[in-house]
DNA sequence: GACAATAATTTCGATATCGAATATTTCTAC
DNA sequence: GTAGAAATATTCGATATCGAAATTATTGTC
């Protein structure tokens, strides 16, 4: 799939969506990172971490790595400086030494369950520019080209 | 705008949305970017000076920021390593000299032309996994989301 | 023409992000 | 049961990214 020639019109309306997706994703992550970063002093990857846990409970690295699409390399920074505030702790498990499973400490716990409500409510009223209808035709779009993408293209 | 009470529902749905846009948005630029490093040794936001700069013409910093939704400042590391590689020349304008301008030189312009022609077919062949038609509509739907962010939430 | 306000860029310090290389531990073949 | 492969996490080096503060240049006011 996707080596036939398509031409210029079908190279135009591509490279129209894909800049007006990255813009809009750029916007909206920035105008919740402003916030985020206010209330808590977290960046959205802190943010991200702190919520997965939340929310599934506690994970191992590899497994939060999975759910929020970033490398493992860089979760171990993001984990490093959380550990660091206190909110959240690491321990290898007995079972499988090479695992580290990361969870909420009290303080993590409370303070992520504080903002997430509001950070909730901020992304309904971002997306209060859509209609509903328009937010699922969106989501579904976004799910179709996103989960398209698996190999080098 | 955007304070009245939605409910759970309108909440479910809009963050639907925002995790799936923003996944979508993070699988192509994810894909992008692997082969913009291999054929050029640039990054995204290297690449996103160099076709500004190609496709509009010699432009100052703060021109590039508002092309590229990029603060000042990371421009300017941005600048700073493109020219450390010789792609790109920075000039004090003499009719207002607290401008910089910045334009390609030969490498750079030679570089990104060279490149662009390919990521654009990288971006037609992601963006295939589309109907045109659902191409546009994303495009219109996160236009219509992008422009309505302005003020912070 | 000096002085304050404004504008463009840079510097600084912190964090994010990646890929490659490196442990460490576990699993698999034999 | 031991050697090699696979899985998990960390380290390292480079770049990105932001906001706040500082710098440099211009403009507007008196």
């Amino acid at each position: 799939m996707g080596t036939k020639y398509r031409g210029p019109a079908a190279e135009t309306r591509a490279l129209n969506a894909f800049i007006k997706l990255m813009r809009a994703a750029n916007s909206v992550s920035g105008a919740l990172a402003r916030p985020v970063a206010d209330e808590g002093g977290l960046t959205m990857s802190q943010f991200g971490v702190l919520e997965a846990l939340l929310h599934l409970g506690p994970m191992s690295q590899g497994q939060l790595c999975g759910k929020l699409l970033l490398s493992g390399s860089n979760l171990t920074t993001v984990i490093d400086n959380l550990e660091k505030h206190g909110l959240v702790r690491r321990e290898r498990l007995s079972s499988d030494r090479r695992v580290v499973e990361v969870s909420l400490t009290d303080k993590g716990r409370s303070l992520i369950a504080r903002m997430f409500p509001n950070h909730a409510r901020r992304i309904t009223n971002l997306f209060a520019a859509l209609t509903p209808k328009q937010q699922d035709q969106l989501a579904a779009l976004c799910r179709t080209l996103g989960t398209s993408i698996t190999e080098p293209v």
